[in-house]
DNA sequence: CATGAATGAGGCTTCATTCAT
DNA sequence: GATGAATGAAGCCTCATTCAT
């Protein structure tokens, strides 16, 4: 019906990110079911009225959230591979940049996996964007031969299967960095599971590494 | 407060597996949130008041229900992969077995990954219960050098987060089994990332690629 | 979705008269908007969450109040006209009767008007169910030569007009039946009103009154 | 508390009118109670706060806006019925416009209805003061003999009722004039009902009716 | 004269759970 | 072993009104 102010001035900007920001805290401590706008609004420190000023409901706050979280990790992740020498290095480093990720946004993890539950679409989205980027990085590593062939979607939704449960029980769970074993049997398993037939996987990456490749 | 009766008649068992059967046909199609004790009973056409005789709250009963997920989920995996010649053919039958539970299960399927939020020991138990099985039978296969060294427990929840995003993205997203291309290149990146080290992963098998280990 | 369990037994027809008496009473000495389902319950003693076992919401016990009304009302009206001579009798005897009803009905009578704000589709029922009955009457009395040629519907909708706003500023606004003269007047006013042509209205009936007219 | 500021100047004038004119569209389109200040407000293309500076409440506005619906009818009645030769020419004329009025102010006369249930006394004064204008002139009509004898206010009241259904019949619930039938029955319904005894009503006027009454 | 962000009280409704039968 | 009426806490959301700018 009525269209949502965003509110423009300094002040309406600053009262929605103290909004989003005790969201944040409140969905992933306690879960979107045990999370009343009323514990949101105490701890962003304005009247419950106010929340509907920037949110349209409770479910619109969660599905904001998990948008925001979407492009935080999208962009850490393109940060942390920005260098790498070969699609093996961009795994490497982007395993590790997912893992400090969620070390340090571990309300934000939860949060997007209850979404599901709550708006199942911004669940997908949140997925589907990241796999259609992850797969458009394999096929251009399988054009440049550093990838095995095969569908890039399949190897990309199996990495971000990795990726989730590598994060799930050790940041997630345990609230600490996997132990260095794990992480050296993951990339190997990794590594191994790329490379492209014929070649050693964990073997030293070949002459040119990529670069040039096509 | 007072033990819950756990009928043993004949008749009491029915009712409490029309309700358990009933939680989760609602809880699979609308969540847990969205359901109430009232759906159930109406489902199972038992009055409301009759569910707290056999579980002593909502919570409890998604409980229960996890529990029997993963029960009928390693059996289901046990069985298919009864016969396998070797580690990888094992894992193939898994994942294929994998597959069509979820096909068959959607609904058990979103009960586990929303117990989480509801009783997270439920769901870690879960995973944790299937990873300590898997990682058992990779530690046996890397006896046997069906399998590259490294961390079992590692290669466990990988493989675990393979599957799952497989089973995601088409059993439960779309309704459907995974296209072949995209099973075969799962399976290719599966063996090529469990193959130890200096083997080729998706080479034919050498001669005696391990196989009488046991 | 659900359906209302519409509680069959002695203790819930109770339970259910006490909310509907006590909706009656508070919403016509608050008016709707003024009203909280808390009142209501309060008023009937019960819980607050007792009401939506009977009502499936707020405007759903007025729409159930008007109905209740309509049937009310025309059952005293059909009552009171039973033993008329001609339409002439039956019209006295009717607006005496819903004066004597708007007197003992006041909430009633201001539920009715505001149902048209709230479901006007209830109000319309309401004013078109006794329209309709009122027509056939005086198509009737048409037949038999008592009342005077014309669209039978106007003249129902005319005289509910006449009794309406003489309800309004008697009974309902002053709290008492309407001074004989006044009352003398109307009367004249619909006699003659009615009176087929060429008959002096407030005549003495000619003979054969009515009855077998046609 | 403090006084409203009465805005003078022509910006302030126009102000005013535009959030009248929103007030009058929104509330009749909505009803009073699912209008909020804001969709007036929205409506008149102005911010929330302006609306408290010409109205002291959302009640109060209401109120406004049944006064100006008084005036504005009173001058329209008594502008159609200016040159009438007699009462029932009168009468014949005032319906007519009345039923017009009510075709092109459907808000207006919803409004005035619900103001019975938000602010009793602006209802009441609106029909009162309708109904003393109706009955002086019925009395003066009486005074020469045009209508029969009888308390004026009553027929006054009387004929209201009937003009104010005929108006909610057809031009609000059907958004049409009153058919040609409808209108013939209900005009020799009334001639019939205000001639003096004696008189046939629907008789083509007898020599000197009345007529150079004043 | 006007703005629009902020307030906070209050109401409707849902629902897990209890208990008398 | 089963029923289903009743409970009452709790939460989301709306909205008239205020106030600093």
């Amino acid at each position: 019906m009525s269209e949502l102010p965003v509110p423009s001035t300094a002040r309406g900007e600053a009262t929605r990110r103290r909004l989003l920001e005790a969201a944040e805290a409140e969905f992933g401590e306690n879960g979107y079911a045990a999370t009343s706008v009323a514990a949101i609004t105490r701890r962003a420190g304005v009247a419950q009225g106010t929340f509907y000023l920037y949110f349209r409901s409770k479910k619109d706050a969660l599905v904001e959230l998990v948008r925001h979280m979407g492009r935080s990790l999208r962009a850490a992740l393109s940060e942390a591979t920005q260098g790498a020498a070969d699609r093996l290095e961009a795994e490497r480093l982007g395993f590790r940049a997912f893992v400090a990720f969620s070390l340090r946004h571990q309300n934000l993890y939860k949060v997007v996996m209850e979404s599901q539950f709550v708006e199942e679409s911004a669940y997908r989205e949140y997925y589907q964007t990241l796999a259609d980027a992850y797969a458009a990085n394999i096929a251009r590593a399988q054009g440049r031969g550093e990838v095995r062939a095969g569908d890039p979607a399949a190897l990309a939704w199996a990495l971000m299967g990795v990726a989730h449960f590598l994060g799930l029980r050790f940041p997630i769970w345990e609230r600490r960095p996997p132990p260095d074993e794990v992480m050296e049997t993951v990339f190997a398993f990794i590594s191994a599971g790329l490379a492209p037939e014929g070649d050693g996987a964990a073997r030293p990456p070949s002459p040119r590494p990529d670069g040039e490749a096509s």
